[in-house]
DNA sequence: AGCACGCCGACT
DNA sequence: GTCGGCGTGCTC
């Protein structure tokens, strides 16, 4: 028997099934899907088998035998292979790489190579590797070339035996830790801090965790310095993990559904009734209680012994929402999102292979949940653009799940109160069956939102990001014990250092961004790279002193926010969230504390629901709308409708305040009204006359390159290709520098192709890839295909 | 001649 | 991705 298997290695040329003898004592228990470990050139890796079939297609001589199966039962189901296949095709990648992306990382194996002294080694060897080793072994990978070119020598003469192990992705949880070397020398008398935070590494048994260290008000700038000293070392400590283990779940009492509600659940449940792949577009306002209809349709998948996955955006996955979900159906849920460690989402995962969890809430990445049974497909905040993969495979988890729903023959519901455009459109062609929910749940009227032209209140001399409108109705809500959420889409402190001499304006040296001031740790920040600098004093430029901080971030109007109120606030953004569990900690700070004022970026958005939130104000409603992608305007609408949908969840009737520069502007406008059907079709008639989604489909080529001038030629290269290949009524746009035009050192150049029927086109994004990947280990070109991108940048 | 280095193709 | 084979060209 012979097993045809891809091999876990991500290069184009290798990107094929290769055959491989079946072990006699493997014939009766491997399967399709297995992962397996074998010999591939003159090393041992992981492969998957994709098909087990009598005869090999080629010279048996070439064939190897399999080592041996990697986990007890196949980790990919029949149907998971076909689609990481489609989803290679379709996005133009690699189909070993979709299998990894379909997987949890921890199945991801790393080999290392080690080494060990053999018994004759002679003196000279056995000198070098005490010079090298660490436990008893080294390793290969962390040797510089210097020392590597040393070992060669003795490897050949077989002084040193070599052994490639495959070591799996950490199963254990670790944490950065600090561990005392205290010898007796302390820090000098004048080093206060250094010496307190030593006595207390020093005082405790085990290392304590950076985390700790943090939370203790010290600074890991005082570790680094301990450190520095000889005084402590950092170490990685195994802590235990449980995401949900220890919070107690109580069985929530079930809503009935309004009318509105049953009469959409019903035509849910008659396409599951019947196994019918049928898309449901599930339009409801904010509030009007989407989340029932979710739950009444997978306990009904359940019932009929049929597994479910819904999938939130990230920043919805909120405890709060997670809760509701394990209130109901309690273990059968198993829940993925990023805080979890490699190791939790796998045990995730085991869960719902192993059938010990019905229901798969999650990310854009539980779309492949390996459920053998799917009864339902739910994406609630369809328009989201975090379905779409920001890195390859650059896969959209909608379309992932139409072809999902399609195989299973089960609905699948698209839920938003803010439907995508292109979710409305096919909703409109008949495509997908609408559902709509027009009323609040609890009938609870919907905000009143007035708008704060920003421009007028500078005349009338208010220069503060807060308007005279906005402060007096802040000031309202904190005297009445009611709650506010403010809404800045902007993080750190100040967006820009302006000299005002001169008018420099300090700049990344990476890439073409101007460095965003962070107060909290004293640096200019790059957004796009890891780069930081302190703050300079001076203007580098012309040295002169009047340097001033311009465009408030979260982080300033924080600070505003606490003089003019007097009052806490909870800030919420990257910056504020970065550490596990600090979303959770924060938001029931604001809930628990009713803490007057949460302000934040996009994130507090999306699926909050505190009843004491009166009023919701958007500090300014423009950010979104002034960045250059076609549904900027679209994202705006959105994001506006889903913010002001925050305020008068509870009995309180709610109010909004949008403060813009653009007033007129019909996104505002009709965001302000409520009014998605307008906003709809004057946007509509903006795609269509230039000629964009939904009207038309969109591939994106990104060409980058640390050098410009091979960046500029292998662009108007790929245009050339296209405009050869495609057919007439197809548009290039491009070459054109990207709006960001250098990232981390990188020229960056991109080109759109618009079109609308293109038969030939996946032959064409083939060959253009397969030409760039050889161009890009040549010249260091490199091009990225992006099939229907979210981003026009 | 001897070897460092980069390119290319193969890997079942 | 990683390795080895091979040709080019530099140094002793």
């Amino acid at each position: 028997m012979f097993a045809s298997v891809i091999v876990s290695v991500s290069s184009n040329s290798v990107d094929r099934l290769f055959t491989y003898k079946i072990p006699d004592s493997l014939v009766d228990t491997i399967r399709v899907g297995h992962r397996v470990f074998i010999p591939f050139g003159n090393r041992d890796i992981q492969g998957f088998v994709i098909e087990i079939k009598e005869t090999a297609d080629i010279d048996v001589s070439k064939v190897k035998e399999i080592n041996r199966i990697m986990d007890g039962t196949p980790v990919l189901t029949e149907e998971l292979i076909q689609l990481s296949k489609k989803i290679a095709s379709y996005y133009v990648d690699r189909q070993i790489s979709v299998i990894e992306a379909i997987l949890p990382v921890a199945l991801k194996t790393k080999s290392k190579t080690i080494l060990k002294l053999s018994e004759h080694a002679g003196n000279e060897a056995t000198v070098l590797f005490n010079e090298l080793q660490k436990n008893n072994e080294v390793i290969v990978r962390n040797l510089d070339k210097d020392e590597l070119k040393k070992i060669v020598p003795f490897m050949k003469s077989k002084e040193l035996i070599e052994e490639t192990i495959i070591a799996q992705h950490t199963k254990k949880k670790t944490n950065r830790a600090v561990r005392s070397l205290y010898t007796g020398n302390m820090p000098s008398e004048r080093a206060v801090k250094q010496r307190e935070l030593l006595e207390w590494i020093e005082s405790e048994d085990a290392p304590i965790t950076l985390l700790r260290i943090r939370d203790a008000g010290y600074s890991v700038q005082l570790v680094d310095a301990l450190e520095v000293k000889g005084l402590v070392e950092r170490v990685d400590v195994i802590v235990d993990r449980d995401p949900y283990d220890t919070r107690v779940f109580f069985e929530s009492e079930r809503h009935t559904l309004n009318d509105e509600q049953q009469i959409a659940y019903n035509k849910i449940k008659d396409a599951m009734i019947e196994n019918r792949q049928e898309t449901f577009l599930l339009h409801g306002i904010t509030g009007s209680g989407k989340t029932e209809v979710y739950l009444e349709t997978i306990e009904h998948a359940l019932n009929k012994g049929k597994e479910a996955i819904m999938l939130v955006p990230e920043i919805a996955l909120t405890p709060q929402m997670v809760h509701r979900f394990k209130a109901r159906f309690g273990d059968d849920v198993a829940v993925l999102h990023s805080a979890l460690s490699h190791g939790e989402k796998y045990d995730e995962w085991r869960k719902i292979k192993e059938g010990r969890a019905s229901i798969a809430i999650g990310a854009r990445s539980s779309i492949f949940a390996p459920f053998k049974n799917i009864g339902i497909i739910i994406i609630d905040e369809e328009h989201e653009s975090t379905y779409k993969q920001g890195e390859r495979p650059l896969y959209d988890a909608r379309q992932v799940a139409l072809w999902r729903a399609a195989y299973f023959n089960c609905p699948l519901i698209l839920g938003s109160a803010t439907p995508s455009l292109e979710s409305y459109a096919r909703s409109e062609k008949g495509v997908y069956k609408r559902l709509e929910l027009k009323h609040r749940a609890k009938a609870q009227p919907l905000p009143e939102t007035t708008i704060v032209d920003m421009a007028l209140s500078r005349q009338e001399g208010n220069i503060s990001i807060v308007s005279d409108i906005l402060r007096e109705k802040i000031i309202e809500r904190i005297e009445k014990n009611e709650q506010i959420i403010l809404l800045l889409n902007r993080r750190g402190y100040a967006h820009f250092l302006l000299c005002q001499d001169c008018g420099h304006v300090p700049m990344c040296p990476n890439c073409d961004i101007s460095l965003t001031y962070h107060k909290s740790n004293g640096t200019l920040m790059c957004h796009y790279c890891a780069f930081e600098t302190p703050v300079p004093n001076k203007c580098p430029e012309c040295q002169s002193t009047a340097v001033t901080f311009r465009g408030s971030g979260t982080e300033k109007v924080e600070e505003i926010l606490r003089d003019m109120f007097n009052t806490e606030v909870v800030r919420m953004d990257i910056d504020t969230t970065r550490n596990k569990g600090m979303h959770e900690t924060l938001l029931s700070h604001f809930v628990e504390d009713n803490i007057p004022i949460l302000l934040g970026t996009q994130m507090i958005a999306k699926g909050l629901d505190f009843p004491n939130v009166t009023l919701v104000g958007v500090l300014n409603a423009d950010t979104t709308l002034n960045i250059p992608d076609f549904r900027a305007n679209e994202r705006t609408f959105q994001l506006l409708t889903q913010v002001a949908g925050r305020a008068g969840r509870g009995d309180k009737t709610g109010e909004v305040i949008f403060q813009t520069y653009n007033p007129d502007h019909y996104a505002i406008l009709d965001a302000q009204m409520n009014r998605y059907i307008d906003f709809y079709k004057k946007e509509m008639e903006y795609r269509k006359i230039a000629r964009y989604s939904p009207y038309y489909f969109h591939v994106l080529f990104t060409i980058t390159s640390e050098n410009f001038n091979h960046c500029v030629k292998a662009s108007h290269d790929v245009s050339t290709k296209l405009l050869e290949h495609i057919s007439n009524q197809s548009i290039v746009i491009g070459p054109s520098p990207s709006p960001i035009e250098r990232i981390k050192n990188k020229f960056r150049f991109q080109i759109l192709l618009k079109y609308r029927h293109e038969p030939a086109l996946l032959e064409i994004l083939e060959q253009l890839d397969q030409r760039y990947y050889v161009a890009y280990k040549k010249s260091g070109v490199s091009l990225r295909i992006d099939v229907d991108p979210q981003f026009i940048m």
